[in-house]
Formats: C-alpha cells, structure tokens, sequence
DNA sequence: TACAACATACCAACCAGTCGGTATGTTGTA
DNA sequence: TACAACATACCGACTGGTTGGTATGTTGTA
C-alpha cells in the first residue's frame, strides 16, 4: 500500500527512546540481565508504553537489532571512506573508520547485535534472527567492493568477497570480546592492523603498516 | 601444608557434576537466562548441594571458567599437534586441531569462556576476570610458538608472538559468534582458512590452500 | 467521539539464596 | 579398639524480592 517501512518511527516517542536504552543497557550487561523496568527507567517511559510499543521483552530485543541494523547501516553508508574510487581503498579505508571510532568505554564500540547474538542464539530465535541479519548484511555489503577488488587484482582460489567479508567481522566481533576482558581497545586495534596486513599481502599491495 | 589444589576435586560429586552441567547449559542459553535450579536439575543435585559447594550463582560461573580453563589446557597439551618439532608446523598444527574438532552441535564446540565474558563482563567482575583469564592464557600458550617462529623465520615490524595468539583467537571467537547465527560450523572453518593463508603468507611459507 | 499513546496498579510465576536437618566420614585420645 | 567430637557433603521446604506480563485507566489530538 505505502513505501513507509513496516514499523513506525517517531524520533521523540517510547518506542525510539526504549530502542535507544535497549542498545545501551544490553551492550553493558547483556540482554537477561537487563530487566524491563530497568528499560523503562532509562528511557524515562512507563510499562504501559512498553507494553503498548512490543509484544514481549524479546520483541523489543529483535526490534533492537533491527533499530541497530538501521543506524549503523546509515553510519557507515555516510562515512568518508566510500569516496575512494578503487574498491581494494574503499575497503582499507573502511577498516581506518572502524579503527577510528573503537575510543572510549568498551560498552560504547561493541556492537549490539553480536552482544545479542551470542547470547540469545539459544533462547529467542527472533533475536538471533535479526542480530545474524544485521552482521550478514553488514557483510554482504563489504563483501561488494571485496568482490570489485578480486576481479580487478585476482585472488587465491576460493578467496570470495563474502567470505571476506564475513571473516572481517569475525576478526571485529572477537576482538571486542577481548576488548570486553581487557577493559580497553587495544585488542581492536590489533585485530585491524593485521586484518590490514593479510588483505595487503592477498592483493599484493603496498600499503601503510 | 599439604601439596594439593586449592579446590576439592572429586570427579563423582556434585561439585564437578555442577560444573560440567554449567558449561553445557550455558554454552546453550547463557548465563543469565539460566536459573540455579536449572543447573542442579541437570546435574541430578539439589540445592542444599550448590550453595554448599558455591558461595553463590556468580561464584559457580567464575568456577566454571576456571573448570574450562583446566579441561580445555589439558586438551591441547595432550592433542597430536605437539609433536612438530617445528615451532611454525606446530601453530599450522593448531589450526587443523581446531578446524577437526569444530563439528557437531554449535554449542558443542563454541567456548565457554569467550560466551561468559561477552555476556558478563559488565554484570560480574569474577566471571570476567576468570574467562578472560581462560582465553589470553590460551592466547599466551600460541604465542610462545609463534615467538620461536618470528625469531626462526623473521616478521615485519610491530608482529608479535602474544599479538599473533590473540588474533587467532579473536578471529576463532568471531567465527563462533557467526556460527551461532548460521546454525553450523562453516564460519569456523572459512575463519581458520583465512587465519592459515594470513601466517603462510606472513613467514613466506608454502602450504596447503 | 474515536483511537493511538501513553500511565497506574496489580498479579502469578519465578528467582537466588537461607536454613534446619541428616548421613557419612575423619580424627584425637584414652 | 572404641567412642566422642567434629567436619564434610548433601537434602529440600521455605522466603522475600523481582520478573515479565496484564487489566484498566487517562489524555491528547484528528
């Protein structure tokens, strides 16, 4: 009927505000441990309006995922790095912003939907779904200009742009696990720097590090 | 005194029935959403047991990493790939290990340690520090290889051995988080492809893939 | 006045943890 | 060797607080 997407979004409402301390709360103490009157204290709304907003406290953690998907999605779509021409560039500065914004407290740069996925895989097959979705399309979309890059320089045998892809995020989702045991982003940082020097020497490029 | 551990271990009682139920449980559904009931049903104890044995809910998931640290070190000091004789066959050794023993149900081959400390470590500082513990202890092991191999084989600038280990284990983590979304062990196994392409590349060495 | 967006009051189930008690060792000593 | 004193391992009913969820308002606005 309309091109509206399939929830409503109103920027000053309940919804968005328990969204918004859904997000920050779980990244902090995980998804079980967070209690819903714990969410509605923090976006500043009653059980009424959770109530109203998400069938169960599992809704509100797959609409979360979703919420995630969506604003990272809108972060990285608009960042600097996709201006390079060259794909094999446009991934290398992709992994600059990814070094760029691992700062501050460890609960602020981890992402949600690993967080989530890890821990509801079990329990909420509705959370897992929307969290795997928000890390698979992440890296379906990397997975893009990795497949741009093999075309135009070649790779080993069997090397793709998703497995690519996929294997970045793999390096990111358990490097903020040791960020999680370290209290810091130092095993980020890492992590990047040598994801950087593999796709270097797969591509046989020159590059900084 | 005496020469003995710290804990009482006794392989038939409760204690260590609680242990392994923890691990199995939890790999499953995490820690939070798992009740103290639960885990006595599991182990076939009540719960005049648990608390007799724990001072409380957190001390038996700190308990459990420290469990998980002492059966998973076992494992890899008894496993086959000891016996190279060289420090890099040994670390490439390590990967088919890994890449062997990542088969079955999910939960049955993902890490305790690495699930814990992303769902904890911002709700119990004990259950941190002890599954963080299990995974750079695991990480410091691969680095002393990796450290004979960077001084037998040389590495560029700012590549360490610890640096090394812990990527390894944050790309296995990550991998393990994908397959907890994808229902199947193949991010693992892409995961330890890249890994082994990266340090056969890194050290200038032929090899499989 | 109709309906969405909230708020308030409440409930049954469940939770971690407690407590009084028992059964089965272990140890010191006469 | 016998027995008292004590320790360890375990049992399961119970409790007080918390949980996710519901039922019933109120209010703003189209």
């Amino acid at each position: 009927m309309n091109m509206s997407r399939t929830l409503p979004k109103k920027s000053g409402g309940a919804r968005t505000k328990l969204l918004d301390a859904a997000i920050e709360i779980v990244r902090e103490q995980g998804f079980s441990a967070t209690s819903v009157d714990q969410l509605c204290k923090k976006a500043g709304v009653t059980k009424g309006a959770f109530f109203h907003h998400f069938a169960s406290k599992d809704a509100l953690g797959a609409a979360a995922a979703d919420y995630w998907t969506e604003t990272s999605s809108s972060l990285f779509k608009e960042a600097d790095y996709n201006r390079h021409a060259d794909p094999l560039d446009r991934y290398l500065a992709y992994l600059d912003f990814r070094d760029e914004i691992a700062i501050g407290e460890v609960a602020e740069f981890t992402c949600y939907a690993g967080t989530s996925l890890q821990e509801c895989y079990g329990s909420s097959e509705a959370i897992r779904d929307a969290a795997y979705q928000s890390i698979a399309g992440h890296s379906a979309r990397l997975a893009e200009d990795l497949d741009l890059a093999i075309a135009k320089y070649g790779a080993p045998e069997g090397v793709t742009g998703m497995s690519l892809g996929l294997y970045t995020q793999a390096a990111l989702q358990g490097a903020f696990i040791l960020a999680k045991g370290q209290g810091d982003a130092s095993p980020v940082h890492d992590a990047i720097a040598h994801l950087r020097r593999y796709i270097l020497m797969l591509f046989n490029r020159e590059g900084k590090i």
